[in-house]
DNA sequence: CCCGAAGTTTGCGCCAGAGCAATATCGCGC
DNA sequence: GCGCGATATTGCTCTGGCGCAAACTTCGGG
C-alpha cells in the first residue's frame, strides 16, 4: 500500500554535452546544429538514481525536462498514501511540460524507474523554445496528444476490463514501448516489481503475483524478481481482449 | 449496457450571430469587436437535439467547435459496445480541438446531453486563430490542461475509490460545474439518467439506483426521473472522502 | 558467508458489487 | 385518455479479487 519516499537525486553536470544527443529527437530534429548548441548550453544535465523524484506533484513548475536515458513513471499519490501510475515515459521524451498546458505547478510526480539521465531548462525559456525553434511546439503537442490518448485508454480499461485483462494489457504496452528481445522471448528492459505493476493496473501485488504464476505455469511468461519475460505475446494479446 | 445510437442533428444556420456571444468567453475575451466579427462570419452555427453526436471517435478532425449553450458528454465506446464517459463539457468551452494536440482524428465521440447550440470552424482556420488572436492559444491550452487534470483525477478515482465514493464525487462535480440553485437544494441542470451516471462512474445503473435510493432515504438527495437534486451537499462531500 | 531487507508466493475467508430477473412508474405520442 | 417504450426500483445469487497472514526466495552489504 504505502511506499517509502526515496530521495534526493545527486546533481552532477556532465563534462560537455554532445549535439548528437538531441539531433534525432523529434522536438529538435528540424533544428540546425547551431541552434542545438545554444539549447544544450542552456541545459543542465543530471543523473538520477532509480526511484528518485524528478519533480513532485504540486511543486511550482520551474523547469521542464528531456529524458535522455532511462524510464520515468508519472504517479499520483492519494490522500491515503497509495500510488497510482498514470503514465510511463520512455527515453527521448519531454516531461514536466506543465507550461504547455497553462499550468503553474506540476500535476503529478515523476519518479525514475531506472537510473536515468535528464536534461532540464528553466521554464522561463519555454516561450522562447516555442517561438524560435521550428517544430518544437508541434512535436510537443503531438506528444501531449499521445499522452491524452493513453490516459483515455487507461480510463476505458479501468472502467470496463477485468484485472487479468488490465495486467495483460499493461505488460503488452510495456513490451511495445520498451521490449528487449532476448533468448526465448521479449523482456521488459527495466526492473519492475509486482507492486509497480499493481499500481499501473489498479490492483494489489498479490493478485498480480497470482496472475503471473498462473501464466508462467501455462508458459506465457517467465519471471524472476523484478524481471518479466513474455514468451508467447500472442496468447497474452488474446487474454487481454477477454 | 449497449445503447441505441441516436442520430442526425438538424442543421440550421441562425439568422445573424451577435458579437456578445463570444466577447466574454476566455479564448476570445482579449479580442477587438472587429476580430470577433470576422471570427463569427467564418463560423457555422448548429442546433443539436439532446443525444446527438457532434462528432465521432475516429472521424477526421475537419472542424473545431465552441459550445455556446447546452452540455456535451465526451464518450468512448468499447469494442463490446459499452460507453465510458471521459469528460463533461459545459457551455462556453471549446471542443473537438484535436488539432491542438497534433491529431488528425477525434479521439472520442462528443454527444449532447441536452439540446445544444454549437459554433464550428473548419480545422484549416486553427493555425490562423492561434497566430492572429491574442490569448486564443494560451486559453485553449489552459482548457486542455484543465481537462488533463480531470482525466488524471478520474484515473485516480477509478483506481482507488469505492463505487459509492465515485458516484458521490461525480454528482458533486456535476453540481459544481452545472448546479442550479432550487427550492431546497441544488439541482443538476440537465437531464441525467442512472445509466448516464453509471457510465460516468464505471458501474451499473442498478448500483447507482440503489445508492440514490439509500441517499434519498437519508435525506441527502431527492431525485425524479432524469433529475437529481442535492439537499445536503456537505454530507455528500463527507461520503465522497470515504 | 551470513544477515536482514526487499520482493514474492500462496492459502483462506469474505464481501462489494455485478448479473439476472421481475415489477413498477413515468411521460410522450397518438 | 390510453398504450407503449424508456426509465427506475428492488430482491436474490454468485464471484472476482481484496485483505490478512504466513512462509519463502533473492540479493546486497558488512
Amino acid at each position: 500500500m504505502t511506499r517509502a519516499m526515496t530521495e534526493q537525486p545527486t546533481r552532477k553536470t556532465l563534462p560537455r554535452l554532445d549535439e548528437s544527443l538531441l539531433t534525432h529527437l523529434p522536438p529538435f530534429s528540424r533544428l540546425e546544429k547551431r541552434q542545438i548548441r545554444t539549447i544544450l548550453d542552456q541545459a543542465s544535465s543530471r543523473r538520477y538514481e532509480s526511484g528518485a523524484a524528478v519533480f513532485n506533484e504540486g511543486d511550482p513548475a520551474e523547469r521542464f525536462y528531456m529524458l535522455l536515458d532511462g524510464y520515468v513513471r508519472v504517479v499520483r499519490i492519494t490522500p491515503t498514501g497509495e500510488q497510482v501510475t498514470a503514465l510511463h515515459i520512455p527515453a527521448g521524451q519531454l516531461l514536466g511540460i506543465a507550461k504547455a498546458i497553462g499550468r503553474e505547478t506540476y500535476p503529478a510526480t515523476a519518479m525514475t524507474a531506472t537510473e536515468s539521465i535528464v536534461l532540464s531548462w528553466p521554464t522561463s525559456l519555454w516561450d522562447t523554445f516555442v517561438a524560435e525553434y521550428d517544430g518544437f511546439a508541434s512535436e510537443t503537442y503531438k506528444t501531449l496528444g499521445h499522452r491524452v490518448g493513453e490516459m483515455n485508454t487507461r480510463i476505458v480499461e479501468l472502467a470496463t476490463q477485468q484485472v487479468e485483462q488490465r495486467v495483460a494489457n499493461a505488460i503488452l504496452r510495456l513490451i511495445n514501448q520498451t521490449g528487449r528481445k532476448v533468448e526465448g522471448g521479449i523482456e521488459i528492459d527495466f526492473p519492475i516489481t509486482r507492486q509497480d505493476l499493481s499500481e499501473l493496473t489498479a490492483t494489489t501485488l498479490h493478485t498480480v503475483s497470482r496472475l503471473l504464476s498462473s501464466w508462467e505455469k501455462r508458459g506465457l511468461v517467465e519471471s524472476k524478481r523484478k524481471r518479466i519475460k513474455v514468451c508467447d505475446p500472442h496468447a497474452l494479446v488474446v487474454l487481454s481482449q477477454g
